[in-house]
DNA sequence: CGGTTAATTGATGTGGGTCAAAAGCAGTGG
DNA sequence: CCACTGCTTTTGACCCACATCAATTAACCG
């Protein structure tokens, strides 16, 4: 009954495995294991499920699928990351959800996690902490999307990775993995790819950062941060 | 200790008032109704407070006000609405909300609400539900956001205001009470006042709409539909 | 009646989109 | 070892949706 290995300590994933079940005679039935590649879609929108699902190693994205081609990415989810907090709580999800690189995912049965959940105070407060600050994290990035430039823009999607990347990672020399293509940033941010190409350009010159191979390098962080911090001082 | 007479039956509101109190000696000190005039900002962000607030009568906003000048618009509440379902598990908001008409606010105590959120399990569904529909049109509004024009953000805002209001009001020959100033259409969807007067225009012009004092005339409903919605089939 | 706030309209500017070609760079197979 | 293919990034030329600036009108109000 022990937490996904990968996951942290303090993260609802643990929380909800070191959780005493209601029912103690089921086992490990409710909790399973898969391994899938990248680009595989790992969830589809306005699909009903009874499983709720946690990244336990790798990357993936949250993202909705437009009719007419595009995607809108929502977020890109790292080991310890539910595919969705709200997912506790509705059966049809709204998104998508696909592999950036290969993933570990742990797939939990809705209702063991909802009794568990019930029950659980600490569950609970889990839940509800990841709930306020995926409502506090939407808020601010409409307001990027809405009253920020491109480079804006882009500085502030890296940042926020970046404090994500450094909570599981040890950083040196400001070198963070980021498996992006640009075109994940793209669609992320609200730009074409074209265009984000031509941001990083500028800030690789500027000596600002270099992003290749999936390694992120900051040069000059006291910079990104004037640019895309969204209160500056 | 009945609910705030203007809001629905089955609201959060009306829920956390019909919820039996766990300490029934401390009478209705927890409850307090106010009156605002309009304009008149109710919260600021980056403020703590031991009270959350439900909007009884009239309209508000809330939005993020940025240190440059100019704010974002994240939601226009209506009778009924908390503030933010969110700030029931936080005490200090990160966003700020002021009136759009004169308001009466209630205000209640937050360690009271959460004394009922954690006892009531209709309560603690109702707070769940909300927050699941806050993130489900966060995501969606994101989406418009970043891949829709001007005319169909106009279009989208107005759209999802229609359903909200139709819930609350009767609505006779598509007019629809609807007291936002240009500029705060602007402020919402990330355009310029000038730009949206002239997607109205044109709106106007089309013979989709009409918008003024207060009063929003919808006279193409299919076509506003075909504009503004996120899944068109 | 002047003063304020909101909406309209026109002229002009520009950030980022679109299109297309080229270059880098795996992987794959002969 | 090289040719071929598919994917990603880069670069350039051009375009347009929306911003900016500014003037005018309309509505309201003490």
């Amino acid at each position: 009954m022990s937490a996904c290995v990968t996951c942290r300590d303090d993260g609802v994933c643990a929380l909800i495995s070191r959780s005493p079940s209601p029912d103690p005679n089921q086992g490990e039935q409710w909790r399973h294991f898969v391994f899938f590649d990248a680009r595989k879609e790992l969830a589809s929108q306005n699909t009903a499920s009874d499983y709720i699902f946690v990244i336990c190693a790798g990357w993936a994205f949250r993202y909705i699928q437009l009719a007419e081609g595009g995607r809108q990415i929502l977020k890109f989810l790292l080991p310890g990351d539910l595919f969705s907090p709200i997912s506790i709580f509705e059966r049809e999800s709204h998104f998508s959800v696909k592999a950036l690189t290969g993933v570990q995912v742990c797939r939990l049965t809705r209702s063991e996690v909802h009794k568990r959940y019930l029950r659980d105070r600490k569950v609970q407060f889990a839940v509800e902490q990841s709930c306020v600050a995926e409502a506090r994290h939407a808020s601010e990035f409409i307001t990027v999307l809405c009253k920020r430039s491109a480079e804006e823009r882009v500085a502030y999607l890296l940042l926020h990775l970046m404090q994500r990347i450094a909570a599981s990672h040890v950083i040196r020399e400001q070198r963070y993995p980021l498996p992006l293509r640009q075109q994940h940033i793209a669609d992320c941010v609200g730009l074409t790819q074209v265009h984000v190409s031509r941001v990083l350009s500028l800030f690789r010159e500027r000596g600002i950062l270099a992003l290749s191979d999936g390694v992120l390098e900051v040069r000059n962080p006291q910079e990104l941060k004037r640019i895309g911090l969204l209160n500056r001082s």
